[in-house]
DNA sequence: ATTAGGG
DNA sequence: CCCTAAT
């Protein structure tokens, strides 16, 4: 136990971070979820709180996650994710099924799937067990937790014992949820620890009341879902709500089926917490999404940071201070819609945010620059013609002559010879602009000379010459170089 | 840090 | 436009 303990608490920090992050998904997944994670979150912090005293169980998914990770050495990734996934999962279907408890249900479950797993591994290990929890329960000291916590861990402690004995593991399974549920709540709702008798009491009627709280807990899903915008009403919501489903306890049934669904098919799918644990991109849409649903505002916050961050768009502000005059027909702004993380909103898209037309005369100064540079200078030719436009970057110079080799037809003529469609040209260039192109495209063969590939290729194919093709066909690696030198 | 390529 | 790999 106390190893445990250790381990739980050197991992924690780093653990917990993830976890936060993880967490940070399925808020945006599901609306109704919202509230749900918010207390998860507030748990978390609470946790580094008494980071000191140990890991408790019951206060969320965070310090479970740490414990388990520890606990689990080996699997412990493994577990993590699964044990997230499942969260995630049942953020996800909080539509259907036992979700329909929606609030209560996702958060409740995250915390007694989680006791379930470490009961698990517990139970797996040996006798020992039983003080175990109850011991990482009590240890658990939080200013607002504590309470509820020691109400629980008499339960848990006593139940786990006993069954124990009897070797019932099922139902030690089922007690120990039960009671963890319970501490889970009840720290969550911030509620008085009620006696043990009370606890019982609560069972036992929350048994009764499972059956009806249907229509309860649609009603309840639907004013979060339709909330009010205003975080802190969803939590009093929800608060109320919890309080209110407090006193009941999740069936059997509905244990064992979140049990289940979890270990089931949640382990097909470990993607969603890996990716969201990296992926910036992803944690974007999400805020996006979130932002769409119209609602909270305390856990923007959170979200800027990382999209202001990602935003900002590649190394760009760095380079020179805005400009607007620059060239006569040039978008009038260069300054205003850049990086406002406030203009999230509009950030709908994150790929390709700033847009930012070609005018002709940046074009032709592009052609000039190249005319004067040569191709493959982009730096140069910003650096000298674009020192003005700030959004113009050595890439964008490059994407744009490719496209406009690719405009102007003088780039590959395709095998077939169907190509050069200009046809479908929005803005076609000015003629002498497609001449200066072809022209320039002439002399300096950006685009990787199609040619010597493809011939290479087509030679290559069957035995190459050596000679020819310069050797390696595949990677366009050699011949780029090699073409570029030539022409230079 | 720049480029080339690909998406 | 953006991203990644190669230099």
């Amino acid at each position: 136990m106390v190893k445990k303990d250790e381990s739980c608490v050197s991992a924690l920090e780093d653990e917990a971070i993830e976890v936060e992050h993880l967490l940070a998904e399925p808020k945006n997944e599901h609306v109704s979820v919202d509230g749900v994670l918010s207390f998860g979150e507030e748990s978390l912090e609470k946790c580094f709180q008494i980071e000191d005293f140990s890991c408790g169980f019951g206060f969320g998914l965070a310090l479970n996650n740490g414990c388990l990770d520890s606990n689990t050495t080996q699997e412990g990734e493994d577990l993590q994710l699964e044990v997230l996934d499942g969260l995630l999962d049942e953020l996800d279907e909080v539509d259907d099924l036992d979700a329909t408890n929606g609030l209560s249900g996702a958060c409740d479950c995250e915390d007694f799937l989680l006791d379930i797993e470490f009961a698990e591994k517990k139970l797996d290990s040996g006798p020992s067990e039983a003080t175990c929890l109850g011991n990482s329960s009590s240890e658990s000291p939080s200013p607002g937790l504590s309470g509820s916590c020691n109400g629980a861990v008499g339960i848990s402690e006593s139940s786990t014992a006993t069954i124990l004995e009897s070797e019932c593991k099922n139902d030690v399974l089922d007690k120990i949820v039960t009671c963890k549920l319970h501490g889970g709540f009840m720290s969550k709702c911030g509620c008085q620890p009620p006696a043990e008798d009370g606890i019982h009491m609560a069972s036992i009627e929350l048994r009764k009341l499972n059956d009806l709280d249907h229509d309860e807990n649609l009603l309840a899903c639907g004013i979060l879902s339709t909330g009010t915008g205003k975080r802190s009403l969803e939590v009093s919501r929800i608060d109320e709500f919890l309080r209110e489903k407090r006193l009941r306890k999740p069936t059997r049934r509905y244990i064992e089926e979140s049990s289940s669904k979890k270990s089931g098919y949640l382990k097909g799918r470990e993607k969603y917490p890996v990716a969201s644990t990296k992926d910036t991109s992803l944690k974007v849409k999400s805020c996006n999404e979130l932002h769409n649903t119209g609602r909270r505002a305390s856990t923007v916050i959170h979200e800027e940071k990382s999209l202001c961050g990602i935003r900002v768009r590649r190394g760009r502000p760095k380079k020179l201070v805005p400009q607007s005059g620059l060239d006569s027909d040039k978008e009038p702004l260069s300054s205003e819609s850049e990086d406002n993380c406030a203009t999230k909103k509009k950030s709908k898209h994150d790929r390709r945010k700033h847009q930012r037309m070609w005018t002709p005369s940046e074009v032709i100064k592009l052609v000039d620059g190249i005319s004067e540079y040569g191709v493959g200078r982009w730096t140069d030719i910003k650096r000298l013609l674009f020192s003005t436009s700030a959004y113009r970057t050595p890439i964008d110079l490059r994407d744009k002559w490719r496209n406009l080799l690719r405009a102007s037809g003088a780039e590959k003529p395709n095998k077939k010879g169907v190509e050069q469609k200009q046809e479908h040209s929005l803005r076609p260039l000015p003629s002498s602009l497609l001449r200066r192109v072809r022209e320039l495209a002439k002399i300096h063969p950006y685009p990787r000379v199609r040619i010597s590939k493809k011939s290479c290729i087509g030679q290559v194919v069957p035995a190459m010459h050596p000679g020819a093709c310069k050797g390696a066909p595949p990677s366009s690696l050699s011949g780029r170089s090699v073409r570029r030198k030539n022409i230079t």
